[in-house]
DNA sequence: CCTACCGATCGGTAGG
DNA sequence: CCTACCGATCGGTAGG
C-alpha cells in the first residue's frame, strides 16, 4: 500500500493571523495584508487543494476522507474548500479529469519526441517507462486516485472522466499491435492492454522508491515479461 | 468495475412475521416457532451477513457503506449486525481473512491434484486458472474486497491477513522459478510475481462474464503474454 | 476565505 | 435479533 507520509504536519485549525504582533518591521500599507502572489492566485491555492486531497484520498479511501481533513492539510478552515469547489465530489473529479488530462498530454508529447521511425518494441518502453513515471514518479498522486476512487465517482462523472482514459490507452495499441505482427507479443492486443496496464498499476499497492528497482529497473523487467526479444539479427 | 447486481431487492426493514396469518396448516409446536436450521444455524446468518457486505464493499467502497445497508441487505434491523459482528471493521476482517483462508485452501488442494510430475508451465497455467475462479468464478466475491479495500484494515488486521496472503502467494514460487530456469520466463521470478498478479488482479474492474472470453479462454491469453511457449521438441 | 451553524447519517449500545 | 436511542461526525451553507 502506498504508505502516506506520516501525517504531514496536522495542520493547526488556527489560521495564519494576518497581522501577527511579532511581524519584523517592514513596509507594508496598513489593514488588510496586501495579497502575494501565491495567497491571490486562485489557482494555487486550488491546486494544493488538490494536492492534498488526492494523497488523502489515496491512502485513507474518498468516502474515509473529511473535507475538514482536506481543509486542515493545506490550513483552511473546514468551509473553505468550498469556495474553491462547490462539493467534495467536484474535487474528487478534478483531480481525477485533470490528472488524466495531464497524462495525457505528457504522453503524446513523449511518443512525439521519440518519432515516427521507432520500432514497436521501442514504443512500448517508452510507454511504460512513462506510464511508470505518471504513477510512481515524483509528481505523481491524482492517477493512482483514479485507479482506486473509481467507483465513487457518479455516472456521469465517470463517463467523462472515462473519455480522457480511452484516448490514454488507445495510443498504445499501434505499438501493442505491431509487436503482435513481429511475432513479439503473444497475446491478442485488445487482451495484452488489459492485462498490461493492470500489472503496471497494481504497482502503486507495492511498489517503494527507497529500497528495491528503479523505475527504469522496473520498466526493463516489465518489457522482459511482456515481450519477447527480437531475434538475433533480425531485420526485417 | 464490478457492477453489482441492481440493488439485491431493497429488503424492507419490516422483519418476515415469526407466525404469518397465511400459514398453511401444518403440525408446529405454539409459542416461539420452531427455529428452521437455518435460522437456528448462527453460521448461516453471519455467513449471509459477509456475502452481502462484501457485495457491496465492493461495489461502493467500506467507508460508503453503512451497517445499515448491510442489516437491510440481508432483511435485519439495524442494530442486529452486530449481533453477529463485534464492529463494522471485524465484519469486514472476516470477510478478508475467511476468504483468504479459503483461497488458499483451495488452491493447495489444486496443486496437489495436478501431481508433482506437472511441469513449471502446467503448474503456473493451473495457478492462474484457480487464481481467476478465486477472482470472477460464480463464488468470488471475498478476494475482491480484499484487493480493493487493504487500507480500510487496522494495522493489526493488516498483519494478519497478510500472513495468509502471503502463504498464497509463496506457492507460486517454485513454478516461476522452474520457468525461469527453463528460460521460459524472462523477468525475475520475484517482480514477474508482482506483475503477474497485478495483471490477474486488475481483470476484477473489467472483466464481464457475459460478453467476452471464459475464464479458461482470459487464462490461456494470460500465459500467452507471460510465458514462452516451450521450444519445438524439445525434451529436457 | 472564516464563523457559526444545520439537518442527516453513522457506528454502536442497553435492555429486552 | 428487535427497539429505541445517543454522541459524534459529516457535507454543505448563509452571511460576512
Amino acid at each position: 500500500m502506498p504508505s502516506a507520509k506520516p501525517s504531514s504536519s496536522a495542520a493547526p485549525p488556527a489560521g495564519a493571523n494576518p497581522q501577527p504582533a511579532a511581524d519584523p518591521p517592514q513596509r507594508r500599507p496598513r489593514g488588510r495584508p496586501r495579497k502575494t502572489a501565491e495567497d491571490q492566485d486562485d489557482g494555487n491555492r486550488r491546486r494544493k487543494l488538490m494536492d492534498k486531497a488526492a494523497r488523502l484520498f489515496l491512502s485513507k479511501g474518498y468516502a474515509a476522507t473529511s473535507t475538514r481533513d482536506i481543509a486542515a492539510a493545506v490550513g483552511m478552515h473546514s468551509g473553505s474548500p468550498y469556495y474553491h469547489f462547490k462539493s467534495k465530489s467536484a474535487l474528487l473529479h478534478a483531480v481525477m479529469a485533470e490528472g488524466m488530462a495531464e497524462a495525457l498530454q505528457s504522453q503524446q508529447l513523449t511518443l512525439q519526441a521519440l518519432g515516427d521511425g521507432a520500432s514497436p518494441r521501442e514504443q512500448l518502453r517508452v510507454l511504460v517507462r512513462h506510464h511508470f513515471e505518471i504513477l510512481l514518479g515524483p509528481r505523481s498522486g491524482f492517477i493512482p486516485v483514479m485507479l482506486y476512487e473509481w467507483r465513487s465517482l457518479t455516472a456521469a462523472q465517470r463517463k467523462d472522466v472515462a473519455r480522457i482514459k480511452d484516448a490514454y490507452e488507445a495510443d498504445w495499441m499501434p505499438a501493442l499491435q505491431g509487436l503482435a505482427r513481429q511475432g513479439l507479443l503473444q497475446a491478442e492486443p485488445a487482451v495484452a492492454r488489459l492485462f498490461i496496464f493492470g500489472a503496471l498499476n497494481w504497482s502503486v499497492s507495492w511498489y517503494s522508491p527507497k529500497k528495491g528497482l528503479s523505475l527504469d529497473a522496473l520498466a526493463e523487467q516489465a518489457m522482459a515479461l511482456f515481450t519477447r526479444a527480437p531475434a538475433e539479427g533480425a531485420h526485417p
